[in-house]
DNA sequence: ACATTAATGGCACTCGGTGCCGCAAGTGAA
DNA sequence: TTCACTTGCGGCACCGAGTGCCATTAATGT
């Protein structure tokens, strides 16, 4: 029997109301993490420091590890979307490039919260190892993407490749870009890309 | 003050022998893992199956997560070796490629237990999670090859991404050797290294 | 008031991993 | 043989992540 969806008039549906939010969780726990560092922080203390109890903190995110992804999936399904709606005529590595500065070009405002996230995750082990495992929605949407382009399954070999090659130069670009300071990421990106596109034979 | 070595004529040291290697453990172990599962078997099992404490296990191996990876470091040191001795004429990119592809070689009474070390690498998730930290070191040994060869800090932009990139393009070989039982890897790891010194821009 | 729905959070438990420390089992020298 | 020394073993207690269970709380509409 399906189940019968009380709501009221506003859009709240019935039952007791969330004590708090991912994202405000994610903020609080970015600033703990920042003073004391990811392993030195344990959820009991992300989830006293919300006022919300550890069982809790579980319901919110799957894992510590996963507290810094932000709407990481939500993100990929616009990329997903912008992949799609390429003109054919345009050749795939530039479709490509192009749907991956867009996928990490953010208002700037947000500029230096990446750099937080993108700190803790590159630079933690725990979270460099946990990565691997978000990322592989990343290279599927890649995968399916250039199989649809080159009428290959993809599982295909072509197509799985092109997608590590890219995940494993973009995420390089972000290790760069991380070392400086003041340097632009879609920049470093672009440069990273480039060197994919023509390929490391003039080496 | 040095620690004075007491060393026995057959090469023997002082002190009370291992009681098992961790080869040994790492044969029992996958065993285990291929009957009932990586995430089903604690280190509880492992250490009673071996006879050995719980404590013990610990001194072989640094967690759980490491015991399928043999000795990678002993094999990483003789690709880095085998670069170092590259002729210098060669192009950057075909010492990469056939070094890859002896790193990955190997005697035929070993293929089926690289499957199974790799099956259970590439498919169980906190395995595949780990081995971004193993694989950092072998990045680091390409990536500084590369730096060499093109006259840049090991750390610069290029040497890291054509090192990303050939891990991503090497991991995903092993990935479509695993998808096929009877296939060669090396072949496979030699056509898909092909599409990365080509470039993409093909497509 | 009452049924329903959804979220909270306490409790107990499992498992990986670590620090501490006493003990076992080897060694060469007195 | 006995002793000092060295090295590996392994029990114990502890920590922290993550899970299943379930009573409780707070919201909804009738």
């Amino acid at each position: 029997m399906p189940p019968v969806v009380t709501m009221g008039a506003d859009g709240r549906r019935a039952g007791r109301r969330p004590a708090t939010s991912a994202a405000e969780l994610e903020h609080l726990a970015l600033q703990i993490f920042a003073e004391r560092g990811f392993e030195e922080t344990t959820v009991d203390d992300i989830a006293r420091a919300a006022g919300i109890g550890r069982r809790t903190f579980f319901r919110y995110f799957a894992s510590k590890n996963d507290v810094p992804w932000g709407d990481f999936d939500g993100q990929l399904e616009v990329m997903r979307a912008s992949l799609a709606s390429a003109a054919a005529g345009e050749p795939t590595v530039a479709v490509l490039r192009r749907a991956i500065l867009d996928f990490n070009t953010y208002p700037p405002a947000e500029g230096a919260w990446l750099r937080r996230r993108m700190t803790l995750i590159l630079r933690t082990p725990a979270l460099q190892a946990h990565s691997t495992l978000r990322y592989a929605s990343w290279r599927e949407v890649i995968a399916e993407f250039v199989g649809r382009r080159v009428g290959q399954s993809a599982d295909a070999l072509t197509p799985q490749a092109v997608a590590a090659a890219h995940l494993g130069v973009a995420v390089t670009a972000y290790e760069q870009w991380l070392l400086a300071e003041g340097t632009d990421l879609v920049a470093i990106l672009d440069e990273a890309l480039g060197l994919l596109a023509t390929g490391f034979a003039a080496f």
